[in-house]
RNA sequence: GCCACCUUAGCUCAGCUGGUUAGAGCACCUGUUUUGUAAACAGGGGGUCGUCGGUUCGAAUCCGACAGGUGGCUCCA
């Protein structure tokens, strides 16, 4: 198993160049940017010119794989000066790696960003300048490369082209686009199709899918990209995970506040966040001209509202929370689903505390954190978020402050967890370090979803202060913190992570009551039993339609309704299950974090009424 | 915003290289049926083929622009 894994990236980074080689064959005019490793496969990035590949191309380039893999070719290894390898690169028409290798030179790394340069092959040895550059020969095909490769072009194992993107050279939109293949690659056959069926199965959990088919919500051409409609079910859905973060939130002494969805820019200026994304607000002319934005954030208005009082150190922490949208314009080829919208639902909420307090108000909303995703059965992930020190002007505020919040932050994490988290070099958020929460789902994905950010710098720009045990003004701290993070993604990722079939308490309906027929006494019985559902607090629906049986609880089927009944007249004139559903409906109602297999064990008895089952 | 691909009825899709009135299943409506745990039967309505423009005797089909979507890149308070 170990083997494998070893085998499995000099396997994939000579996929890559064997990739590479084999559209050099079909286009000899192809210039070649990097080709590294990647989460289950490997990527090459080649510019064309003129020539756009597409998936119809992948059947010939992969033929022509297939003919290099057949033809055992050695990986052969050769080290030059880098001077002898800039001038293979000049006199090849290769201008990326000629320009990779001058870096080379000149500052012994490539920095590729967000890329480990150590992938690439490229990094040297030392942090000061290189002087020799490996080489990779198979066939005709010559790559700049650090290796490892295996020994030849036979022991690749199973790999699929999968698709081709548009990437910017080195990551930078002001580069030059090139053309990136994906491809995947797997040590075995079995491996290669276990991911591509599992490839299938995200498909046909694929949260806008099953959004569509459950009813949940939609979008509209008239209403805009980017802003979902959301459909009663859809509604409920929201509801019931809102409900379920602020019973949580319960524990700790929240409370809501309100705050208008505009407001004048002033209050950006300010906080800085006009300057930092100005472009991304939305802007709004009032009738005598003034300039207002669409709030993209609640922060600077928790703060105007803490600041419309004063406050003694004994009120703190003060603990504000609102469910609420807020407004972003983003960039359009960025929006996807419910993933990444313009009209975000935060369950934000911003807490206003001493110094002091912010170990003990940490602790206690990583609690709540652990609470809701030990619920929705995810595993967590920890990192922690700080400033790259290398790009200053990203940031607010001092370089003291910022070392100071960081190391307060690093010291709780590691309180806590020891050495159980990574960090994020650069993925602070512009006025303070923060710990992110990674939730891992059902199929193994992991999505970045609660937050922690420690925030020293907004205090400042607002003037936020509390009267300490000295009757003196003592500048305070704020935490913002979201535990679903924003309602539309993490909707986004329960429906994938539950595939449709909902634990009872975020189920939209949670019951359905079928007829058998239009009989007036089974009509009624049924009608009652659905009030009594509701008055438990469920959500219940009816189905009276002139349908068959067996095409309602179909429908009941499709719609995963968790828990179905059937009412005829047995029922009518028995009278024994009733009482029995009754009692199951009174589960549900006390136990609706429940999943069926535990609700069939709580209940005690044979249900004689559906439920849906784990599999479709 | 950038690159590639996609867009036919409410949904899922068919429609060969341009050739008359554009099809199917489900859904919807009407009628019949009154059903016991995953689709009763019959009939009916519904599409200026995403929009606009071009090529052509003729465009769902070819070309262009725009809009929307998908996969990436860039960005993400």
């Amino acid at each position: 198993m170990n083997t494998d894994q070893d085998n499995l990236r000099p396997m994939r980074h000579s996929l890559a160049h064997i990739m590479a080689a084999a559209v050099g064959k079909l286009w000899p005019e192809a210039k070649f940017g990097v080709g590294p490793v990647v989460e289950n496969g490997f990527y090459y990035d080649i510019d064309l010119g003129d020539k756009k590949i597409s998936d119809t191309d992948f059947g010939a380039i992969e033929k022509e794989m297939q003919q290099i893999i057949a033809a055992n070719q050695p990986f052969e290894k050769t080290e030059l000066p880098i001077d002898e390898g800039i001038a293979w690169a000049k006199n090849s028409k290769q201008p990326y790696k000629e320009e990779l290798l001058n870096d080379l030179k000149r500052a012994g790394t490539t920095a590729f960003k967000d890329l480990d340069t150590a992938e690439l092959g490229l990094e040297s040895q030392d942090d000061s300048k290189v002087s020799q550059v490996s080489f990779y020969k198979n066939g005709d095909f010559i790559d700049l490369c650090r290796g490892p490769h295996v020994g030849s072009t036979s022991e690749v194992g199973a790999f699929k082209l999968l698709r081709v993107a548009g990437a910017y050279w080195r990551g930078k939109d002001s580069n030059p686009q090139m053309q990136r293949l994906y491809g995947v690659a797997f040590a075995t056959k079995e491996e290669l199709d276990t991911y591509l069926h599992n490839l299938e199965e995200a498909k046909r959990r694929d949260h806008r899918k099953l959004g569509q088919e459950l009813g949940l919500f939609t979008f509209s051409d008239l209403v805009g990209p980017g802003l979902p409609l959301w459909l009663p079910r859809g509604t409920y859905m929201r509801q019931a995970l809102d409900e379920f973060v602020q019973e949580l939130r319960g524990q700790y002494e929240y409370e809501p506040v309100v705050v208008p969805h505009i407001t004048k820019k002033d209050l950006y200026e300010k906080s800085g966040h006009w300057a930092k994304f100005s472009e991304e607000l939305f802007k709004i002319q009032s009738r005598d001209g003034h300039e207002f934005a669409m709030k993209p954030m609640n922060c600077p208005h928790h703060a105007q509202i803490y600041a419309s009082q004063q406050h003694s150190y004994r009120e703190l922490p003060i603990r504000y929370r609102e469910t609420t949208m807020v407004y972003r314009d983003e960039q359009s080829g960025e929006l996807g689903g419910l993933s990444r919208v313009r009209s975000i639902t935060q369950d934000d909420a911003h807490v206003f505390l001493r110094s002091s307090q912010i170990k003990d108000e940490a602790y206690k909303i990583w609690d709540i954190i652990e609470q809701f995703y030990t619920t929705l059965g995810m595993p967590l992930r920890l990192r922690l978020s700080v400033s790259d020190p290398s790009e200053p002007e990203k940031y607010l505020g001092s370089p003291e402050v910022w070392q100071k919040a960081e190391a307060e932050l690093e010291e709780l994490i590691k309180e806590k967890v020891n050495d159980a988290y990574e960090k994020g070099v650069g993925e602070a958020a512009f006025y303070g370090p923060k710990i992110d929460f990674m939730a891992k789902d059902a199929l193994g994905r992991e999505h970045q979803v609660a937050t922690i950010q420690l925030d020293f710098n907004q205090p400042e720009s607002f003037d936020l202060f509390c009267t300490n045990e000295q009757g003196e003004r003592e500048r305070i701290v704020m935490i913002h913190c979201a535990i679903a993070g924003s309602l539309e993604r993490s909707l986004a990722i329960l429906i994938e992570h539950y595939g449709g079939k909902f634990p009872i308490w975020l189920a939209p309906e949670q019951i359905r009551v079928i007829t058998l027929n239009q009989e007036a006494e089974v009509v009624e019985l049924a009608e009652r039993m659905v009030t009594d559902a509701k008055q438990m607090g469920l959500r219940a629906g009816l189905d009276n339609a002139s349908e068959s049986v067996g095409k309602k609880i179909r429908e009941a089927e499709m719609m995963k309704v968790p828990y179905t009944v059937v009412i005829g007249s047995k029922e009518v004139t028995n009278g024994v299950i009733t009482p029995r559903i009754r009692q199951d409906m009174a589960v549900i109602a006390a136990h609706p974090e429940l999943r069926i297999d535990e609700f069939l064990k709580t209940v005690g008895h044979e249900v004689k009424a559906r439920v849906t089952k784990t599999s479709l």
